[in-house]
This record gives structure tokens, sequence and C-alpha cells, in this order.
DNA sequence: GATGAATGAGGTTTCATTCAT
DNA sequence: CATGAATGAAACCTCATTCAT
């Protein structure tokens, strides 16, 4: 005579989840107390044991919601794009969330640092959005839109690097004109991937004189 | 019957804050009590409270010192260079350190979220790195080796923003190839800042299909 | 619409009360959580409510079931036997079931320091046992078998004391070689019951230089 | 300049554990709560954990506290003793004091199943009183006063739990009349240690059907 | 009968901070 | 300067119990 229903169990599972996220926003991991999110959730302190069995189970579940579907919009964002549109595409979309959810994944980062279970959760999710980006790139070079030379999967490490750069940017200057910054970072990667000019023979650079390894 | 030795307070001072600098890289700032600095500092609970008035005054200290040593840093390396190679300089510089004082530059930036105390600090030595960048690009475009197209204080925060992309690219993947990743973010930030190439007309890319707003 | 079949409840009820016997073996009274002991008996906590009302409850019934089984068994042993073969067919008995149900049942004896419903229950249980054993010497008395000088209620009293003070010897000396105790047990209670020797006149020893009252 | 006063400190650890001692023999360890013992020892419930890790610990130097002094007060006892009189000696200063600290060396027992430390620091007391009351049983039958047949390690074993079944039959008829019950206790342990009557030949009893065994 | 959601008091422990010495 | 005893609020978590379904 079961009457568990899986589905509400979940949907409360979930807005517990949101609760505590809200609270980690304002307050951090370790600022944000079980009473406080509790509160926020419209539970009980006990109530919530039902649903998690520790605060770290909390941030666990959180990690990987909030990892899960960066990756999983990053994933629809790049399914009907070329290769660069589909990355300026992430970046806009990232810059319009970019107040809210940055500092929750810069501690869920710092986090991971100490906490293995979010470390592997983190690496996870780091993994599917690189190789994601190096298919992106690979296709990319295919149809001559990005340069050969460039090596896919280092590339998409310093890309995903670059999109992490922009929420720091927001934390380090919150009047920025994101709107001007955006168009200056979409020359910078458009500049990077683009292949050299045709027949042409492009000044090398600085980083040329060592053109193998560079690119390679 | 001398009541003080400013020097030797001051140096005590110091040897507290790098005790609960380590402290903190552990554990993070709510992480790290005053009772586990106080062990690594090697004095007693109430004897801190000579040096510092509270917790937040050790992390604001904090603040203070990490933030000044890395402007300061950045301004020694760019002294005596020209624009591009004083950047790629500090990036080889920032990649050598990066294992351990990221998660505490980190964490300061999340915290500065939350502390407008922090917050007053970290924006000081944002914008003093900031603007000292923007005057080495300036210099740059003086010289005709950086694209006068581009805006300097834009892509000062742009450049910064790389390069504190950089730390996250660590964070997210231990095993990370640093020298190669290094190097092709030298590419792309070479790419990026060199004027076109002379005469000829470069590919313009995607960005570049409406270039007034891109380059400013 | 029978409401109630009352041989299902009780059946029900004693499989509750089994489940939460090795909860409280592993882990005490205070420590068995009403959780663990669902779990244990595979029901649901609410559910646990129609057959007890509390978990005092559950402590008291057990202390029924615990400490009248024990009487009960003891009564049967003793049923059929002489006097001193049936208590040590006893001392066998409790022997071979010692390990598991030991802590519980000093559990309890400690549990009616506290509680008076409890030391009510083990009273009644204590008396019981008592009267029956002081029964079975005074029988023993009557055939010549035990030392009539031996006041049997007071005797009996101590014989189960004996009897408990195995118990504790199991739980001080885990290791201990039971079958060579239990031998020697034996000879102490024999010696002590027995009657002097015929005619002899018995060393009396140093308890003996006051006879009268030693034996009462 | 240390200022550490190990004497105040070992006091008020001290006086700490005896608090802690009143509120366990109150309410049990589990029953006992922090906070009762903090107010107890008139202390905030922080500063306990000044003097003591955790509540396991007061328990663990609860338990090395109460059967150190136990094993103590049986030395001092048998020190200048013949064998059997120094038993009975222990015998009624445990009656004496049966009331109070009883429940608590029954507790500390039960929690020797479940707590490996205590079991330890246990074992460890018990075999120092075995060996003495060993030793003891040796000297007396060196001296012809104890029954030579009996296995010294065997039958201080079994008089300890003798010893320690008397505690229970305080808790299991509180208005026994001890008096009474040590007089017949006292003859139990002289007749079963005292040698068998010079030249007579002992009625044998039951146990002595298997005389080798029994006695060796 | 039976479930599991829900409560809220109370458990142990941590911690920043103060203060007498 | 320096110590460590001392505080008390608040942290996380557990648990017996109730109740709508």
């Amino acid at each position: 005579m079961r009457r568990l229903d899986p589905v509400r169990h979940e949907g409360k599972r979930r807005e517990i989840l949101e609760a505590a996220g809200r609270c980690f926003v304002r307050h951090g991991f370790k600022g944000a107390s079980i009473a406080a999110i509790c509160t926020e959730a419209g539970i009980s302190p006990g109530h919530l044991y039902h649903y998690f069995a520790s605060k770290e189970a909390i941030i666990g579940a959180m990690a990987d919601l909030r990892l899960t579907e960066m990756a999983q919009r990053f994933h629809d964002v790049a399914a009907d794009k070329e290769a660069i549109p589909a990355l300026l595409a992430e970046l806009r979309r990232k810059k319009s969330r970019i107040r809210q959810a940055t500092p929750m994944v810069l501690e869920l980062l710092i986090e991971s640092g100490r906490n293995p279970a979010i470390a592997k959760i983190m690496r996870e999710s780091s993994r599917r959005m690189r190789d994601l980006l190096a298919e992106l790139l690979r296709k990319g070079q295919a149809s001559r839109q990005i340069d050969p030379a460039i090596e896919p999967e280092t590339a998409a490490t310093i890309l995903m690097g670059v999109l992490d750069g922009l929420k720091i940017v927001a934390l380090r200057e919150p009047k920025f004109d994101t709107e001007k910054g955006l168009v200056m970072l979409e020359t910078m990667i458009t500049r990077f991937l683009m292949p050299p000019a045709n027949g042409a023979q492009r000044d090398p650079g600085i980083a040329d004189k060592r053109p193998d390894r560079a690119l390679q």
C-alpha cells in the first residue's frame, strides 16, 4: 500500500534547492545557515533532512544542478549553429545571467579545491563542456571557418577560461559597460580563431616566433 | 618605559597575516577559525586581538595585502617593458603562482560582493591595474605595435578578465597542460592586439561585420 | 466490516517488539531511535504508534517480555527437578544465551532505577523468581539435600545475584573460558548449599565464627 | 612567558568530571546532556570543551577514573590482610557504596560493548583486579587457608562476578536486607574457598561427581 | 490499516570575542 | 606583551511524535 509520490518528493526537493541557492548567493556556502535555508524554503529545520542528508549534500546537489544545467544550455545553444556564432551566442547568454549565478559557480570552484565530491562533479561538467566546444571547433576547422593550426582541446579549455574571466570582470567592476566589453571580447575570440588571411602572410606577432609550438 | 616598538609590531602583524593566509587557503574565510590562525601563528587567541580588532579586520588586511601586492608586482613587471611583452610576462608570472594563491583571490572577489570594505579595496586595486594596463596599451598604440582601433580602457578590463580566467582554468582542470595553454593564450592576446597586416586586407571574420562597434 | 483482528494485531506487536529488541541491544534504549526500530521492523514511523503509545511504552513492553520470559523459563526448568540440579540447569541455560541477551537485561536494571514503571515490572519478576527459588530450596531442605541452617529467602536472593554476576563476567572478560568458570561456579553453589558432612564437625571457616548470624 | 597552571587545570577537569558523574548517575550516559553537566559544574556550555574534546572523552575519562579508583581501593584493602579476610573486607566496603556508584559501573559495562575505548579501559582494570585477587588466593593456598585444588585465575574471575552480582541484587531489590545478605555471601565464599575438612572425607555433593574438572 | 510529510525542541559542538592575571 | 579561562550565541543535526491522506 505504497503512497510515496516521487513527483511531489522531487518537486519539494527542487524547491528547497532553489531556496538554498538564493541563500548561498547571499551568504556563501559556509555563511548560509540551515535555519536560513529552511526559512527561505518555508519548512522547519528538521524537515530539510528528509530531503538532504546534510548541508554537504545540498551543496553537492547544487553543484550537480548548476553545472549540469550550464552544460546543458551550452549544448542547446551549440546544437544548431556554426562554430563561432555558437560560441558568441553562449557568451551573450552568459552576460545576461552573470550578475546572479556567478558568485555561486565561483564558490563551487573554490569548494572543489576542498571537497572531493564537488571536485568530481565539476570535473565531469568541465569535461562535457570542453568536449562539446572542441567538437564545435573541429567542425569549424572542417568548414574552413577556424584556423586549422589551432589544437581544439587546448583552445576549448582556453576559451572556457575566457568565458569564466568574463564573470570575474563583472565582480571586479560592477559598473563596467558589459555591452562594450562583450563586443570587444567577440573581436578577440574571432581574431583568435579565424584562419590567416588568404594567401597573405600575416604578421606573426610575438607568439608566432615559435609558431609550431604556439598553434600546435 | 617604551610602549611599543612599531617595527616589531608591524613585523608580528605581518607574521599573523601570513599564518592567517595559510589558514584561509586551506579552509576559506568562514572556515578558518581564529583558534586555528592563532595556532598556526604560534600565539594565543587573546593576543591576536592586540594586532587585529576582529576577524573581519584580518580579512580586510588580507585583501589589502594580496591585492596591493598583485597590483604592485604587475607594476614592476610592466615598468621596463613594451606593451605586449609586459602583458605576456605578467601572464607567465601568474602561471607559476597560480596553484597556491588563486583560491584566496577568488574568495576575496566573492567576499567583495558581500562585504563593502573588501569591495572598496578591490575596486581600488582593480582600477590601478586597469589604468596601468591601459597606459601600456596606449604606449603600444603610439609605437604602432597595437591596433589603434582598440579602445584601451575596455581592452584593459577584458585582458584582466582573461588573466583571471587563467586562474579558473587551473581550478577546473588541475591536470591541464599549462605550458601548452599559456602558449595558446599568448597567441590569442597577440592576435587580438596586433594591428591588421600592413596594406593587406584582413578577412574581417564574423565580428568584423560590425567593425565600428567591435573596435569602438 | 471487522475492525481488528486481535491475533494479527498481537502478532505484529510482537514482531515490532523483536525488531526493537535488536535495536536496543545494538544501541541501548536512548540510542535506538524510533526511525531505526521502524526500519528494522519494516514499517513506517507513523504506523508504529498504532501499536505502541510511545517509546516508553515499547521499553515497558520489552521489560515485561524479557523479564517475564526469563521467570517463565526458570519456572520451566525448575518444574521437574530437584533443588540443586534445577539451579545448575538454569545456570547452564543462562550461559548459552549470555552473549546476546545480557546487555538488555542490564539496561533494564539500570532503567528501573530511573523509571518507576520498569521498576515495578522488574520487582514483580524478581519476586516470582525468588519465591520459586526459595520454594526449591525449602524442598531441598525437606529432603535433606540442602543445609537446613540456610534461610531460603535470603539465599534465593543471593543466588540470583550470583547468576546475574555471571552475566557481568561475560561482559568484563569476553574471552573468559565460560565452561571452566561454570564448573567452578557449580562447585561454589554446591558447597554453599549442601549440608555439613554427616556427624563430622565441619571446619567452620571464618564466617562461621558467628554461625548463628551467618546461617540465620 | 607561559602561565598555564597545570594544577589548576587538572583541578577544574576533576570538578567537571565529578559534576558529570552526578549527572550520569541520574540520567545515564546518553540521558545526561552537556548542558546539564555544565549547569551542574557551574560553567558555560562552550567552556567544557576546553577540558574535554567530546562527550565521549568525558565518558572515557570517567571510566578511567572509576575503574582505576576501584582497582586501587581493592589494592589498598588487600595489601595488609590475609586472603579471605581481604576479600570479605572488599565485600563490606562495596556494600557501603553500592547505592550510588553501581549504576554507573554497570553502565560502563554496557557501554564497553559498544565503545571500544571504554572496553579497553575496562579490560585493563578487570585484569588488574583479577591478578590481584588471584595473587591473594595463591597466598591463601600457600598458607593452607584456601583449598589448593582451586585454580586461582578462574576463581578470581568468578569471585569478581559474585561481587558484581551483589550490585545487581541492590538494584533488583532495593529493600533487601543487605546486612543479612552480606553475611550469607560471606558464608558462601568461605565455604567455597576453605580446604576440605582435615582427614575427614567431605560429602562431595553434585559437582564433586567430576572433581578433577570441577576444581582444577 | 498504513504511509511519509512535517514539526520544533533539544542534542552536541564550534567559535569570535572578552578579561583577569 | 602575553596567556588561556570563560562566555553564550548559533551552528548542524536528531528525534519522538502528529497528522493528512
